[in-house]
Order: C-alpha cells, then structure tokens, then sequence
DNA sequence: GCCGCTACTTAGTATTCGGATC
DNA sequence: GATCCGAATACTAAGTAGCGGC
C-alpha cells in the first residue's frame, strides 16, 4: 500500500457530486429530501422502538467478542447506556456539512493500517481463510462430478417429458450443463447410522425411508418437473357472525354491524392487546379499508374511530380462545384427527412419482396486514382470497384439483419451468403469493444442495476477489470506487446486497448498495483506533444493524470522497445499485452474486469456529455448547436477532434454582461419600466397600448433571436476543454440523431436529467426518 | 439500461405441541 | 389431570435476483 492515494483520491473523483448521481437514483432524490424531516422523525420513533433490542444486543455482541478472545476488543459497541443517549442526541441534531467528525490529518497509509483479514472486523469471530487452496483442502473436489445412479434401485422413473421449444430451451440447457460440471461432489453411498445416536433406530428408519433423490440425475431440460398433481389449496373459512350478545358499541352506543362490516371489526378486536392498534398509522389505515366494507348507513353513522368500543368482540375472542383450552381430551383428539385428515389429503402432493410434502397449503385467512418496522400499510385490510383468484398450476395429464361447488379457478396452467403448485395475488403490495413444497422436498434440497456448492467455489476464488477489489478501491473511476467499497462491506460484514425499493410502499429499511449518507458516520480516530466507521440503519425486517469497524485508509478516503457534497438522504453509492454489482461479480465468478458472500462468509466461519472450540476431550454437553457458540458467532456476523422471550428472566430463575439445588445435592452426597470412606476405613468390610462405590458413582452422576444445567444455562444467557435458527437453516452449510457430528459422536437429534434432519437428509447421507467447507 | 414482473429464499413472530412437574 | 414451559411448527412478510420488453 503506498502512501500517496489520498490526495488523488480527491482529484480524480472531483466529479462525485451529486448531480452526477445515476439517473435512476436522482428519480428519487428529491422526494425523499422533502421526505427527509419526516423520516428523521419516523427514524426517531424507530429506533426508539429498537432500542431496548439494541441495547442487549450489543450486550451480547460484547460477551461473545470477549468469549471469543478476539485478538483485537477495540470494537466499542457502546454499551453503557448513557453513551446510548447521547448518540440519540446526535442523531436528532441534524447531519451537518460534513459527516466526518474531524478533519482527517494527511498521514502515510503505513503500518496504522491494519492487516486486512487480521483487521479486527465487527462481529469478532470473522476470520478469513488466508489460502484459496490449500488451507483447506477439500479432499472430494477430485472426485467424480456425476451423482451416482441406479435405476433399478431408485423407483423414479420420468414420465412423458414435456420438450420445450426454441432458443430458450437451448440456453437453459446449456446452463443446467454448466451446473452440473460445476459441482463436485461424489454423493456416498450410505450414511453410517452407527453415530446416530440415541435415537438411532429412529433415524435409521428415517434414512431408510427415504428416496435419495440426490443419488439421481437431475433433469437437464431446464424443467423443474415432469408430472405434478395435487389438490389444490385449502380455503379460509368463511366468515361466521358474531353471536347476538356480543355488541359493539359507537360513541357509547351499540351499533348493530352489517356482516361485512362486522367481520373486519372482528379483525381489528382480535389484535386491540396488541401494540399495532395503538399505532396512529395502523388505525388510520385500518379505518379506511373498513370503512369500505361499511353500508351508506354505517359510514354515515361511523365517522370516527376513536369513538369505537370493540371492547366485547375482543373479550369475546379471548373466552373462545380460553374455551378452546379448556375443551375435554376427546374434544382435543377429534380436531388432531380432523387436522391430520386435512393434511393427509391436501399436505401432499405427486411429483415425478415421488409423494413429497407441501410446504404451505392453506390459503392465508383474511385479516389485518401487519407490516414489520414503520410499515406505511399496517392495519390495511388483506381481503379474502377467492377461487376466482387462484392460478393452479399442474400436470396437464394428472387429476386437477376442483374448486368448491358452484366457483372456478382464476387459471389452470401446466408450467413445469417453476416450481409453485398454487398462486394469487395479494391486495396489500400486489405481490404474487405461493404455495411451493417443504423443504425436505427434492426441488427444495436440490436447490439448497447447489446455493452451498456456488458458495464453496467462491471460496476457491475468494482471495483472487479480494485481491481484485482492493486494487478497485484506487482505481479512476468513481463507479469502480464505489462498487469495489460496496464490495468490501458485503464481504467483510455479511450486509445484504441492498436492492432498491418504491418509496412509501414499505418500511424504509436498506441494504449495502442501498445505504444512505446518513447511514455511516467516520470517524479518522475514536479511542485508540483509527479510520472507523459506524453503520447504523435498519435492514431487513427492520431490524438494526448498528456496528462500529475500523476500515483501511484507503476505505476511509473512498468513503469521505463519496460523502463529500452530499445530503444525508442522499445515497453513499450513487454510482452502484444490486444489479451492477451483480454483473460484475457473475463476470467474475459464474453465478456469483452479493448473497453468496453471505452464504460462504456464514458457512466459512461455522467451520473454522467449530475447529476452534471444540476440544476432543470436552463430554457431549460441552461440545454441543461449543457447536451452539460456534452458530452464535454467525448468527452475530448475520445480523440475526430475535425479541428476548417473555418468559426469559422466569426461565432463566428457574434453570438457576435447578443448578442450586443440584449443587446442594452434590454437596450432601460428597459428604455422604466422606462418610462412607471413613466408615469402610474402620471396618473394611465388603458391605462399606460397596457403600463407597456407590457414593462415589452418585457425586459423578451428580456432577455431570450439574454441568450439563450449567452449560444449558450459559448457552441459554448467551442466546437471549439471538436467533440461531435463521443461519442453521438458510446460511450453513449442513455437511460441516454433519462431519463435526461424525468426527466427534454427537447424536444427530442434539444439533438438527426433525424437521432439520428432514431437510437435510442429504447432507446427513452424504457427509463423511473428513467434509470440509 | 431501466422497469415491472415473477419466482424463489430468508426472516422473525405467533401459535401449537408435548413432555415434565405438581 | 392440570399446569407449565421450552421446542417445534406454522405463518407470512420481506428480502434477492433473474428475465423480458421497451
């Protein structure tokens, strides 16, 4: 790295000024300028609303770093919660000029600068690999591309295949080829069911069961099926009115609700102890959509929402609810059988021979839209789904499914190009809405199976990237700057690629590409660090995403460079949007896009944690909370969090009663073990010999099960606000968690459920303990 | 190159289930 | 048998990304 970058940094990017800004970009600048006093204030309420979330989180960020023994714990997450305020206050006062806080001095980009994959990147656990090759070697990368097939062994067989036509064809053809050359991976012939555990029969019996669709061919016409027939959805139920004695009242007043009218109430009255109907956006939305549903007579008399009591309907709910509870075990038992008959008959359908599960074959109910974070359109009404807007998609030759009497189907269509077996379009966002199959399905595994395979020859290739986007953060052009920083981020944090979004549709919620001036602040030197940026904005589900990270130099002369001349609603990279840098990156790597850092960067550092923590001679409770912290330090780096539950500090309590008691248990029992050794001293008889080994076996068992509630609770505390699910189903790669099971005789059923064991069954029967990422 | 549309994955929360405990 | 509570499952919103038409 040389030194003197930062001065024609300046110079050769002096055309960044906004109005040079991507056309599209500029489409929505002005608005959200005008729209800009009112997001501070929404940003205000939104973050108050994280707040408490925040707090712990970075509670948790901090103990897991510390845990972690991160070489570096410069990484301040501003825990105390005064420091907490005063960022709030910042925030409220507006982002003036500049949003460098302090002039940069010029300094040589010398050995300040830190290594970069030593660099201590926020969620600590980060490390990178150093070596595309070699470090990691991956002994099945030499072994046959072609998945093993026995026809006579496996019952499928396709039916008539539909040809397709033309260019299209040929081309996705040629793609599904690419596919296949590209993977590397020799399926193995049989799990080894030894190691199951436990419950080993149960899996055995499991595996056994099961077609091995990953030990077939897969078709490569492009086609995603051959036959498919099902069903159909399962319809809402139809509105059911009130009983009479449940009223509701306007301005004091019962008023006797037309059906229509009254169904939406209902809606409403289902959620009044929920916070959402406290919301003035809620409410407002809510009133309008019910208004539509009102007849002349009641939208004359209702004119105002505050005045609305739906106090009875609610309590009414709550009684049925109880009711439901209180019902008798037969009751209970009939409405299982009734529910498992429903799901016997439309839980599953027949694809290409194979009975495979639905994912979700009910039609969502009406009801009202709840929209995470500052939705614009929460509390708007999302209306009853009829036949008539349903598209069935099936085989042409199988038994369509039939509507109910006296309807239609909006569309029966025979499209084997996708994988949906039912559509409609919801009212809300417009947006179409599926039911496709679980994920234990072929077409779901298949795909999952390939998202890890993209992600493990990214790795191959990784360093030669990195290598590349760091030459690309001095290069002359702003676009290539920005791409190249945007890059970095996407890698280094794990952030989502950013895709644009229409404005006042949704939440205001982005992403890398899609960040804003006001979402990073610089600082040349916080503390004892240099160059560090903070990033506070909301992603996805708009939860925050609030981190402090010292960049190189280099990133932070970018940076300021493109923060330069701009507004804080402006966009940081003006210049960049998901789709270029996706273009890029398919240049650089087939089929690489922004996700698939995601996906490496997740499964990449699961691996190498678990290498890490886990110690051969630690017992199965121990290993597993090795294998749980080793998910944690994902699930951190991913951003993936979760309220805290209601019960948590009662839980909590609880556990720690467990482990008191077992503690005074323990005690009484080593006494007893004294006890018993004094007693054999004095008589050395063989009945006080056997007294001792039996004391001393109980103050063993004793001890491991206090040790086994002492890992639970510590593994409880550190999982508080986050989510490990989220990474262990969509992020890791299944064939580490299966080797690290293999390699170190830990039942299955301790790090994947049922449902996980189903999905990926897969990766259970073809992952040998020697797998590597 | 933009835009709208479509298909699919990823996400957090609400509800239900079922085993442990009283 | 009732109650409690954590785990599993259901639900559906909110993302990513590709494609085709203009």
């Amino acid at each position: 790295m040389s030194g003197d970058h930062g001065e024609r940094d300046s110079q050769v990017n002096s055309g960044s000024r906004a109005n040079d800004a991507h056309k599209h970009k500029d489409k929505h600048k002005e608005h959200r300028r005008k729209e800009h006093k009112k997001d501070k204030e929404r940003e205000k309420a939104k973050h108050s609303n994280s707040e408490h979330r925040e707090h712990s989180e970075k509670k948790h960020r901090d103990k897991e770093k510390e845990r972690l023994k991160h070489s570096d714990g410069s990484v301040d997450r501003h825990r105390e919660k005064q420091k907490e305020k005063d960022k709030e206050k910042r925030r409220e006062e507006k982002v003036k000029s500049s949003h460098v806080e302090g002039k940069p001095k010029k300094e040589k980009e010398n050995g300040h600068a830190r290594e970069m994959w030593n660099s201590p990147s926020p969620p600590a656990i980060k490390s990178e690999p150093e070596e595309d090759n070699g470090l990691y070697p991956s002994p099945k990368h030499n072994k046959t591309l072609k998945r093993e097939r026995d026809e006579e062994e496996f019952e499928y067989k396709p039916q008539k295949i539909k040809t397709e036509n033309g260019k299209k064809a040929k081309k996705r053809k040629q793609e599904y080829e690419d596919e296949e050359e590209e993977e590397d991976i020799k399926p193995k012939k049989k799990t080894k069911d030894k190691k199951a555990g436990a419950d080993g029969k149960k899996a055995k019996k499991e595996t056994e069961e099961k077609w091995k669709w990953w030990e077939e061919e897969r078709s490569t016409d492009g086609s995603k099926w051959k036959f498919l027939e099902h069903k159909g959805p399962v319809l809402a139920p139809p509105y059911e009115p009130l009983p009479g004695h449940v009223r509701f009242f306007y301005d004091g007043k019962h008023l006797r609700l037309s059906a229509p009218a009254e169904e939406v109430a209902t809606f409403f009255a289902k959620m009044l102890d929920h916070e959402y109907t406290t919301k003035e956006m809620f409410r407002k939305n809510f009133y309008k959509d019910w208004r539509k549903e009102m007849t002349s007579e009641e939208k004359s008399k209702i004119t105002d929402i505050n005045k609305c009591n739906f106090t009875e309907m609610s309590e009414y709910f709550k009684a049925q609810s109880e009711a439901r509870k209180q019902m008798s075990k037969d009751e209970k038992l009939k409405i299982k059988e009734e529910n498992e008959r429903i799901l016997q008959e439309y839980g599953f359908c027949v694809m290409d021979n194979h009975k495979e599960r639905i994912g979700n074959f009910r039609i969502e109910p009406p009801g009202l839209f709840r929209g995470r974070g500052d939705h614009p359109k929460m509390g708007m009404l999302k209306r009853r789904i009829r036949p008539e807007d349903i598209i069935i998609n099936c085989s042409k030759d199988s038994k369509h499914p039939k509507p109910p009497q006296g309807t239609r189907w909006k569309e029966v269509r025979h499209d084997n190009k996708v994988t949906w077996l039912v559509s409609w379009t919801e009212n809300i966002q417009g947006s179409i809405k599926y039911i496709m199959l679980n994920p234990s399905s072929r077409i779901k595994g298949e795909k999952d199976w390939q998202k890890y395979e993209t992600a493990r020859r990214l790795k191959k290739c990784v360093d030669r990237l990195r290598a590349q986007y760091r030459e690309d953060w001095k290069s002359k052009e702003m676009r290539v700057r920005q791409r190249a920083v945007a890059l970095y981020f996407i890698d280094k944090l794990a952030l989502r690629a950013g895709n644009e979004k229409e404005e006042g549709e949704t939440a205001d919620t982005v992403g890398c590409c899609s960040l804003r001036v006001e979402h990073i602040k610089l600082y040349p030197k916080m503390d004892d660090q240099e160059y560090v940026v903070e990033f506070d904005f909301l992603g996805k589900d708009s939860i925050r995403y609030y981190n402090k990270m010292p960049v190189e130099k280099r990133v932070f002369k970018n940076l300021q460079l493109f923060l330069e001349n701009k507004q804080p609603e402006d966009d940081l990279f003006d210049r960049l949007n998901t789709s270029i840098l996706n273009k890029h990156l398919q240049e650089l790597m087939d089929g690489l896009t922004a996700k698939v850092f995601r996906t490496y960067n997740a499964s990449i550092t699961l691996q190498q944690q678990l290498k890490e923590l886990t110690s051969p001679d630690e017992s199965i409770p121990a290993k597993i909370l090795s294998y749980n912290r080793a998910n944690r330090a994902v699930a951190i780096l991913c951003n993936h969090q979760r309220a805290a539950p209601k019960t948590f500090e009662k839980s909590m309590q609880n556990l720690q009663t467990k482990i008191d008691e077992k503690q005074k248990q323990l005690s009484a029992t080593r006494k007893q073990l004294k006890g018993a050794k004094t007693e054999h001293k004095a008589s050395h008889d063989d009945r006080s010999k056997k007294m001792v080994e039996v004391k001393r076996k109980a103050v063993q068992r004793i001890e491991e099960q206090l040790m086994k509630l002492q890992m639970q609770a510590t593994d409880r505390e550190e999982n508080k606000q986050i989510a490990l699910g989220t990474s262990k189903l969509n992020y890791l790669d299944p064939r580490i968690s299966v080797a690290w099971v293999k390699k170190w005789d830990v039942p299955m059923e301790k790090i994947y459920n049922k449902t996980q064991r189903e999905k990926f069954a897969w990766a259970i029967d073809m992952a040998e303990e020697d797998y590597e990422f």
